[in-house]
DNA sequence: CCTCCTTATGGAACCGTTTGCTTTACACAG
DNA sequence: CTGTGTAAAGCAAACGGTTCCATAAGGAGG
C-alpha cells in the first residue's frame, strides 16, 4: 500500500540501512548512492512513517500546550490565540508540530499532560500561565520532562520560564495615572491564585507607595480577566462615597466591562474615570474611548517560548549556568481613556 | 527506564499478548488474570506507548488543523479560536488530539497536510475554510484521506462539510435593512477566492432583486476580513454622490474599521449609515455603538466538523447514502447599529 | 605479497504493541 | 479410554524505521 524503506531499498538494489542514512545525512554514503536513492525515493512518493521513526528514537518533534476549556471563563481568547499563533509559528520553524489539548481543571490538565509525555506523544509542554502551587509542574519537574512556563512559578527557581515583568508594568502603568495628576486610584485584579494578577496587584502597590498615596483596601477588588467582573468593580467604585479617579485594571477585557457600565450610567471616560489595563489586545484601540494599555508581547511570549523548549529539548545541558527565565519587555500605549487630569476637589 | 507492557508481563508471569489482551478488553481473559494485571501496571505506573500502537493499528487517535500563519491578515483571530475550542472540546470527548500545524500559502498547507497524513501521524484533517480550486482538497480526495470541510467546495458534491447557509443568512441581513426601509444598500465584500464571501454576496444580490432594489455596481467593494477594509470601504462610500443608506459587511472586524472611519469623521452610527454584519464575534456587542451582526455559530461549527470526522475515521461508510452536508443555524442579533429608519429624500 | 586502514554497504537486532495461530488443560460425551 | 470441544494463555511475526557490528573492496605502507 504505501510505500516503505524497504520497498525503496529493493527497488535501488541496496539495503535498508543505507536509505535509512541516505534519509539522515549519513557522511559514509556515497555521493552516487545517495543521488540514486533519492531519485527513487521520490518518484515512488515514499514518506517517513513519523510513528515507526519515534518509536525508535524516542522523539516525536512535537510539543504540546493544554488549553483551559472553559477558556472564555479565565483569560480572553483574543490573548490565547495570540499565544498559540506565536507557539506555533516558531514551532513550525523549528519543525515541531504542536498538539493541543484540554482540560477543564487541573486534574484533568494533570492527566493529559501525563498521558501524552509518558505514552511518549510529544516531546515537552508549554505551560500558558503560571498559577499557585500547581500540580502540573510538580509533575513535569519530578519526572525531569521537559517544559516551559509562560509566567513564572512560585516554587522553584531553576525551570526555564518565560515571562514579563508584571511588577514593574503596574508599577508603569500606576505611575502614568499619578503623572497625570491622579492620587485615588483603584485596582481590579484578577483570580488570587493566578500568580500574574499577584505580580501586577504588587507593581501597584509599590507604585502607590513610592508616591506616597494613601492605599484603601477598598479600592482593591478580585474578579476574572472577564468584561463582567469589570462591569461589578465599575458599579462597585462608582458607589463608594470617596470614589477612585482612576483604575488599573488587569486585563483589557475588564476595562471593556467598565466602560460597558460607566457608558450605562452617562459617565464620560476619561474625564469621570481614568483607566489603563494590560495586554493591549487588537480591540483596546476600537472601544471608544481607545483604552490605555500595556503591550506585553503575547506574540512574542509564545514564540519565545516554542524557541527556549524545542532548544531544552534538543540540548538537554540545563544544568548550566545559563539563564534559564526570559523576560519579554512590555509598554505602555497610552490612549484616550487616560488622557485626562482630575480637577483637585 | 519506563514500564512497557513486557515489565508488567514479567511482574504478572504472563505474556506480554496477555496484557496486551487485558488492555483492550478481550473477552477470553478471566476475570482473575484481568484484575491481577490491572493491579501490577496500576502500581508499576505503566502507561501504553502510543508510537508503538500507532505503529501496528496504524491509526493515531489524532486529527489535524491547518492554521494559516498570518491568521490576522485572513480572518479575525477570534473566529479561529473559537473554531479551534469547538474542534478541541469535541476532539477531546472523543479521545482524540489536535494537532496544529501552518502554512503561510496554499503550498505549505498541501505540505503540511501531505506530511502529516503520509506520515501517519494523524487520522483526518480539518479544513478551517474553504476557497476556490483548492488544492488541499484535491489532494485529500484523491488519497482517500478523511476530512471534513468547514464551509463548502466548489467543486465535489460528496464530501464532509459543515457549512452555514450563506446565502440564506447575507439574505436575512439584508432584508432587515430594507424591512427597516433601507433602499441603497451596500456591500462590503471578503477575498473573491473565499466561497463565503461569494455566497454571502450571492445572498446580498438575491434579497436586492427580491425587493426590486436597483442594485450598482459600486456598491459592491472588496476587502479583507479586517478594520481596514472596512475602513477604507467606507471613505470610499461616503465620498459617493448617491451614497448608500445602510451596510452589509461581510465581517465584523470590517464594520469595526467602518465604526472607527465614520467616528473619526463625526458620522453618526446608525443614522448616517446602519450596518449589520456576520459572525457576531463577542466584541461585536461592545463597540459604540453594538453592532448588529449574524451569529453563524463558530463554536457549534468546529464542534460539529471534529464529531463529523471522528465518526467519519471510526466508520468509513461514506458510500452509505446519508448526508455529509451539515448546516449550523445562524440567527440575526439586532443591536444598535441597524436600528434607524432612513427618512425618506 | 601481506597486513592494516578506510570507506561504503549489508545484516540483524531492537523499539513497544497487536494479533493470528498454537498450545495447554480440562470437562464431557461416546 | 479415546476423541472432541472450549476457555485461557503463550509464541512469534509483523508494523517501519534506526543503528551497532560485521564485511567487502580498494588502496597505502612495509
Amino acid at each position: 500500500m504505501t510505500v516503505t524503506i524497504k520497498d525503496v531499498a529493493k527497488k535501488a538494489g541496496v539495503s535498508p540501512s543505507t536509505v535509512s542514512r541516505v534519509l539522515s545525512g549519513h557522511p559514509r554514503i556515497s555521493l552516487e548512492t545517495s543521488r540514486k536513492v533519492k531519485a527513487i525515493m521520490e518518484d515512488m512518493g515514499y514518506t517517513p512513517n513519523m510513528m515507526a521513526k519515534s518509536l525508535v528514537s524516542k522523539t516525536t518533534n512535537s510539543i504540546c500546550i493544554i488549553l483551559p476549556k472553559p477558556a472564555e471563563e479565565l483569560f480572553s481568547n483574543l490573548f490565547f490565540m495570540e499565544l498559540i499563533r506565536g507557539i506555533v509559528t516558531q514551532a513550525s520553524r523549528s519543525g515541531y508540530d504542536v498538539l493541543i489539548s484540554s482540560g477543564a481543571n487541573e486534574k484533568e490538565e494533570l492527566e493529559a499532560v501525563s498521558r501524552l509525555l509518558k505514552g511518549r506523544r510529544v516531546d515537552g509542554v508549554i505551560l500558558l500561565y503560571s498559577r499557585k502551587d500547581d500540580a502540573v509542574i510538580d509533575f513535569l519537574q519530578g519526572g525531569g520532562y521537559p517544559f516551559v512556563l509562560i509566567g513564572r512559578s512560585d516554587r522553584y527557581e531553576n525551570i526555564l520560564s518565560v515571562d514579563n515583568d508584571n511588577v514593574m508594568a503596574a508599577y508603569d502603568a500606576t505611575n502614568h495615572l499619578i503623572s497625570m495628576g491622579h492620587e485615588r486610584i483603584g485596582f481590579v485584579s484578577g483570580p488570587p491564585n493566578l500568580i500574574v494578577s499577584r505580580d501586577r496587584l504588587e507593581g501597584y502597590r509599590k507604585a502607590m507607595e513610592n508616591s506616597g498615596l494613601t492605599m484603601r483596601p477598598e479600592w482593591i477588588v478580585e474578579g476574572e480577566f472577564l468584561q463582567d467582573s469589570g462591569y461589578r468593580a465599575m458599579s462597585f467604585f462608582m458607589n463608594l462615597p470617596n470614589r477612585p479617579t482612576a483604575l488599573v485594571a488587569v486585563d483589557d477585557m475588564v476595562s471593556f466591562g467598565v466602560l460597558r457600565g460607566l457608558n450605562e450610567l452617562k459617565y464620560k471616560v476619561p474625564d469621570d474615570l481614568a483607566i489603563v489595563s494590560f495586554n493591549n489586545i487588537p480591540l483596546s484601540e476600537l472601544s471608544s474611548p481607545p483604552i490605555s494599555s500595556i503591550d506585553i508581547g503575547i506574540y512574542h511570549l509564545g514564540y519565545t517560548a516554542s524557541q527556549v523548549l524545542i532548544q531544552g529539548i534538543q540540548k538537554p545541558n540545563n544544568d548550566a549556568g545559563y539563564t534559564n527565565r526570559f523576560v519579554i519587555p512590555h509598554r505602555l500605549i497610552v490612549r484616550e481613556s487616560s488622557m485626562h487630569t482630575p480637577s483637585k476637589p
